[in-house]
DNA sequence: CCTCGCCGCGATACAACGTACACATCAGTG
DNA sequence: CACTGATGTGTACGTTGTATCGCGGCGAGG
């Protein structure tokens, strides 16, 4: 038991490596891993390409994380420190300030949305961070706290939703060599208009006829977020 | 090109079979794929595992799913034909129904909340159904095509974000041989004791130590859905 | 100063995965 | 009865995550 190996990933962060002088670093790696999801997705994420772009053998990395989803930890950790909600605001713009910061910080790296589930669930430092400046948003307005959670986490649930549908469309996008526009949709879903064509969704095709804002993402996201926070303000009397 | 391999796995499926005769159907191949999944989790689902289950050589199944992406598809596609929201419910009785129907439909099937995002997108059959019948709930309010989408997608949103967390912490607690009820959390996150240890996150420590409800699930769940039902009808004028 | 041990990295290897490919088999049609 | 096309079989390849062993250099103890 020489590094003590039950401790969690952060705690063997947490303190200082005796050995400063290493050409590989957690911080060397998270910024690499990123770089390649950020260009490439989250599906070029491998263990091998990494140590390629680090300039070391494959197995290098194995000293700093412990597999791959500590790996994949360690990246959704990386980016959450871009995620500075301002302090001091109300509930509400703080809550809103949360959300719309987390969709520009996943509209950024689009595979924060793609993650395996245990990495989606992962307590890193900096979304702890986040999470209590969201609850500190919520507190002292008479909620007890199972009810300040419970808000925190309709919102979170909300973003994480939608930005799931956002980035999985954008992602098939961007893997075909599409332009963009209308055209795009067209050749996106063949499979939406051979569902359409059989005539059974007579509403949806009234929508996908009518509709003026079928890309507008931010409009749709801004208006399910307000929609949430009205209902939080009205249900939970603030 | 043999029989139109640039159609959809859909498009194929709705032209009767000329050879009725086989040990080998769709139907059988997503209701084996779906009890192993169910049973053991997605990450059981192999299509090596699935020929086995099948019994069949490995490669058998490929004439009937273009590959592994396509047999999630089917997956999909067979749970949700089992979603069947009552008609003619109001706008929010409808919406509501959805929500708490898919919640349930992804308690019995775990592995739907977890799935890689192109098969969140997949546009099968069933799913379009369920589309169509929450359109057609908020059809005839006076609202525009844009944000009857709109307030749809919300709820969908919600009820996935939600779900994603929920049942990657029951997949989380299923994989260890974790007994229930609350020592089981500090089993699951000896992390989140190192977190507070540090004394960084006191909002988020109060809530640990306060509230009464962290494990009713459903009961956060509704909050959160009814909070976003209040805020559709407000905000939309319903 | 020398030496020893440990830690960071390299090299090799393995099992499991998705799936391409060629062949065998069987049914229904001419 | 021969033919054709769809269905299942056998084999094989490339890629993945990761276990394991070997090496070399740096810091601590003599």
């Amino acid at each position: 038991m020489a590094t003590d190996k039950n401790a969690s990933l952060w705690e063997r962060l947490e303190r200082p490596s005796p050995a400063p002088r290493q050409t590989l670093s957690p911080q060397r790696i998270a910024t690499t891993a990123v770089a390649i999801a950020d260009a490439e997705g989250l599906e070029a994420i491998t263990m091998r390409r990494l140590a390629t772009d680090l300039g070391v053998a494959p197995m290098a990395p194995y000293r700093h994380v412990s597999g791959k989803d500590d790996l994949l930890e360690l990246m959704v950790d990386h980016v959450y420190a871009d995620l500075r909600v301002p302090d001091g605001l109300g509930w509400r713009p703080g809550l809103r300030a949360l959300a719309v910061l987390t969709r520009e910080l996943m509209l950024r790296h689009r595979w924060l949305a793609q993650l395996p589930p245990q990495a989606k669930l992962s307590l890193t430092p900096n979304r702890m961070t986040v999470a209590e400046r969201a609850l500190t948003a919520l507190d002292g307005l008479g909620l007890d706290a199972d009810t300040m959670m419970s808000a925190f986490r309709a919102v979170d649930a909300y973003v994480h939703g939608a930005m799931s549908y956002e980035s999985a469309v954008s992602a098939l996008v961007s893997e075909q060599g599409l332009s963009g526009g209308a055209e795009l949709r067209d050749d996106l879903a063949p499979v939406m208009m051979w569902h359409m064509q059989t005539g059974r969704y007579p509403t949806f095709q009234h929508y996908l006829r009518t509709a003026t804002r079928k890309d507008d993402a931010s409009w749709q996201f801004d208006l399910g977020l307000d929609c949430l926070l009205d209902g939080i303000a009205s249900r939970l009397g603030l």
